[in-house]
DNA sequence: AATCTTACTTACTAGTAGGTAAGTACGTCA
DNA sequence: TGACGTACTTACCTACTAGTAAGTAAGATT
């Protein structure tokens, strides 16, 4: 057990945190490894040592976004609701990131996509088939238990749930306005009544 | 008048296209003077000639951009169809974006928003202003004829249709998919019913 | 006590970014 | 015929990009 370092926090931790903030406001090839190593007050170099390629950076950020919203996914589940409840929080977790001013990290970077390496264009991909997924799933569930109805499939339900928020966000932050993602997500839910 | 040029395409329409392109393709910030150049096959020095900065030619794209969509509106309204179906020519427009494998010039460089010079902000924030009333009108003229309903204000209700589809786009690219989108487009116009 | 590892810094590289100054070829117009 | 405007090119500048090589200080390991 190494001792010593981590007291008060790890600087790949750290790094990783303000690289994530700045992504979600400006977008990937909006942010050099120098904003980053100037917000946390160490030098380029030390960047490098931690996340040797810019494209390494980007992955270990859409991994570790990607394994946050799995927990939250996970903790909506055991909260012991119903469907549309639980299509609710999950509008709910996009709500608190506008609310921090920033985009969806993979909606951002959805934007960016062709300019992405591909490791990082996989796990954006990851990301979208995980949240398409847990929504399919609560989809059904809410089916089968009479408490919501979709038009289709349930796959192609759960997409147009997540183009209907990122769209939203992607939007609202022009004006600075979270009302607009809570309009569409109220629309989003009588749809499903 | 001047002749001579403009025989076979004016090398600023031209830089237009090349340019309006790449950034519904890879984004304002992943786009250099150089791309464009090189495409055109001139030097960077004749762009600037044309658009004495970057700013000023990303102007210029939003603003030819925004004419172009006001005319394809206009369109729609001379078309003499209800309600419904031009809401449904309107999603048309983005469809046809899609289809050509774009993001829609606006709702790219949304996402850069916070990078982008003022004029170039406030330029973007007149597009959807513009797509937003027009189809606040559409949905109030649906309304009061009976052809569509929608719930709350006319505005917010067009607010959450550009969210929709932009948010559609911005997904749809990833998979190099359209049909999300006319998923997205069908549930729109099912809700209005 | 010597060595190894971690986490850096300093100093640098090559390449690219947007932008500019000066010159040029050519058509128009007085 | 000479001057002027348009539409460029060549050559350059500064700032910044990601990335690297070499060195160092400090703690852990042998």
């Amino acid at each position: 057990m190494k001792l010593g370092q981590t007291v008060v926090a790890d600087t790949a931790e750290r790094a990783l945190d303000v690289a994530e903030q700045l992504v979600q406001v400006r977008g990937f090839n909006g942010v050099s490894y120098a904003d980053v190593a100037g917000e946390l007050d160490v030098t380029k170099a030390a960047l490098h040592y931690h996340f040797a390629t810019k494209a390494e950076l980007g992955e270990a950020l859409i991994n570790r976004y990607t394994t946050r919203f799995e927990a939250a996914l996970e903790s909506i589940d055991e909260g012991g609701i119903d469907a549309p409840s639980k299509i609710s929080a999950y509008a709910g977790i996009y709500l608190d990131v506008l609310r921090q001013q920033r985009m969806c990290l993979c909606g951002m970077l959805a934007a960016e996509y062709q300019t992405l390496p591909l490791p990082m264009q996989q796990a954006i991909l990851r990301f979208f088939d995980i949240n398409e997924t847990w929504l399919e799933r609560v989809l059904n569930e809410g089916q089968h238990a009479g408490t919501l109805r979709h038009r289709g499939s349930a796959r192609s339900a759960a997409q147009v749930v997540i183009s209907t928020l990122e769209g939203a966000m992607l939007v609202a932050r022009l004006h600075d306005d979270p009302n607009r993602l809570e309009v569409a997500t109220k629309q989003l839910l009588a749809e499903l009544d």
